[in-house]
Order: C-alpha cells, then structure tokens, then sequence
DNA sequence: CCGAACATGTAACCTGTTACATGATTAC
DNA sequence: GTAATCATGTAACAGGTTACATGTTCGG
C-alpha cells in the first residue's frame, strides 16, 4: 500500500466527507466544504471536481450511475479508496505538523508595537477571538460529530490563544 | 492605505523577515524560512524570488545597489513597505483565523477506529508529539526572539494537542 | 585549485482561487 | 412561469512546488 503518491490534505478531507455520508454527490461535498466552520478551503467548484476527478482517475472513488434523467452522480470509496484515507488518517508525523497559522506569524509582531499600539491590538484580537468562539459555539449544533471533533478542537485552540495572549503580554 | 489588494501571508512573513534583520539578501530569507521550525513554506528559490519581485514592483521592498562585485542586492522596507507589514500584522480577523491544521482535520476520524487500532493510533500520535516538543525545546536556543514567540506558541499547541488527547478520548 | 556555501533567477508543473457556462428539478 | 437550488463542469489566473542553470566568494 501506499506505493503511488500520498494525498493531499484537501484529497483526504474530500475522502473523509464522501465516506461518512452516504451518497454524496459532488455538490454536496462542495456545499459541506463551504458550510464548515474550519473554512480552510473555499469549497469552490473549481478545486472540488477536479480533486473527484483525480481520485476517480486513481480508483479511490467510484461514481454511480445517473439515477434519474438528472446527470448526478453518487460518490462512495473503493476498497482501495478505504485504505488510503485509512493511511492518510493515521500519518502521525503529518498530523502533528504546525500548519498554516495566522496567529503565530503576527504575534511576535505584536511585541515590537509600541505601548498604546499594542494595547489596542492586544484588545482587537481578544475581541476577534470572543467573537470567534461564540459563533463556534453557537453553530456547534449544527454538525455531525465528526464535524464535532474539528469544532472541540477549534474552541480550543482559539482559548489557547487568549490565555496565552494574557500570559504572554501581562505586564 | 490598504487600497491596494492585501498581502498574502507568505508576503507577511517575508517583509517581517527583512524588516526586523538588517541588510538581508534574498537567499538569506529564503534560508531563514528553511530554518524556521515554524514550516509552513520550503522557503524555495521559485517561492521567494518571485515574492520578493512582486513586493519590490508594489515599492515596499527597496533593493541597494550591488556592494561589490557581487550580485547581491541587499534589502530593506520602505516607508510603504512598513505601513504595509503594520496593516497586515494587525489584521485581527486574519490572525484569529484557524489556518490549515492536520490535526484537526484527522483527530475526527481516529474516533471511528475500531478500539485497537485506534489505542496503536493515539500512541503513534502521542508519541510524534513529544518528539516534536523535544526538538522545538531543544532548538528554540537557536532562534531570536521574534521566531522565539513563534516557537512558543507551537509548543503551547502541541502541549494542547498532547492533553486534548487524553480528555478526549479518556475511557 | 576545489568544493562548499553564497547568490539570483527561470521553467515546468500542480493545485488552489474566482468567475463563468450550462442545464435539471423543485417550490411557489 | 419563474426563481431558487441542485448539479457538473471549464477557463483564466495566482502562487506555491521541485528541479535546473548560472555564476561568485571563501576556506582549506
């Protein structure tokens, strides 16, 4: 297993929602994609079926036949499909990487602010961040659990990031 | 200000890059951000030059001439260049987004494995996450004190990774 | 002198973005 | 009927990736 190449990180979320739904057609993964509160991805058409028609391509998808006259096409995951988001899933050393994060690129910035500056800044993001959580609570009813998880996780970091904010600048 | 389209983040990190390091060439940030722990980007030629190019056509990046011989052209922000590394650092909403994290994007699916296959899984993780601790504490001497914050918010995150995994899937 | 590190860039490729084109089905 | 939603795709573009091409400087 594993011989051809891994997938990408967007490749498995899509595995991930076709697997755990079933049959999803391709607008609706694009519309979970779009809806979900970890908006890493834009969701849009233009990343979504290309992404289906390369792990079609590659045998990890298989597409129903048209049900109706309708040209829509039910999405489920080959055996093979199963086994390579099983791989993706479960690759610790990626798992554990840093990602691409907003908040850790600006912060060391926020110290170098003079006093007043930095004050303000310090106080738009707590807020930004109150923000954020409360809508992330708020809409938590709103998913499945394996959307509940990404959420838990979500709340978390973003309390992380103000005790740290208070930890790291009380003065 | 800001009337010109935003920064991406990669442009973000490379003027905070030349800004707060005097004199830096280009194939000194793209070493720099080879380095980092935090590796969002591989700090490529093909990545950095580019950016540089385009940072330095919008004028927020000035080129001096070549010192000797050399092709070397140092760099340094202009007045715009800093207002613009200002606006982008203190972009709240930006900062309190949740950026790409793999974590978040598998920890869902561990909770479907089958019970043993997911007690090998969490030790994996668990066991990734404590090797990156040890080599972000180990490295973090190596570091200035803008990447030291950086570095600290990582470790905040995996030491949050490490404890969310034992409440959340406490049995 | 020679290899390592410094230094700048380009080319082919991949995959994301927005915006557009097209059409079927459903609710009113 | 018609507007909203469902549904599938493509085109132009943006900005990353690796790999390559080219040349300089410095330590031994």
């Amino acid at each position: 297993m594993a011989k051809g190449d891994d997938l990408t990180e967007l490749e498995g979320a899509v595995l991930t929602e076709i697997h755990h739904h079933g049959n999803h057609t391709a607008f609706a993964v694009a519309r979970a994609f779009q809806r979900s509160m970890s908006a890493e991805w834009s969701g849009s058409a233009g990343a979504i079926y290309p992404a289906i028609t390369r792990l079609t391509k590659r045998g990890l998808i298989m597409r129903s036949e048209a049900r109706t006259g309708r040209k829509t096409r039910d999405l489920s995951l080959s055996q093979a499909g199963i086994d390579a988001l099983a791989v993706w899933s479960c690759d610790a050393e990626r798992a554990v990487g840093l990602g691409l994060d907003p908040f850790r690129l600006r912060a060391g910035l926020w110290r170098r602010l003079p006093a007043v500056r930095r004050d303000a800044q310090l106080e738009a993001v707590r807020t930004a961040l109150r923000a954020r959580l409360a809508e992330l609570e708020v809409r938590a009813g709103e998913f499945d659990d394996l959307e509940q998880t990404a959420i838990q996780l979500a709340i978390s970091l973003e309390r992380l990031r103000l005790r740290w904010l208070d930890e790291a600048f009380a003065s």
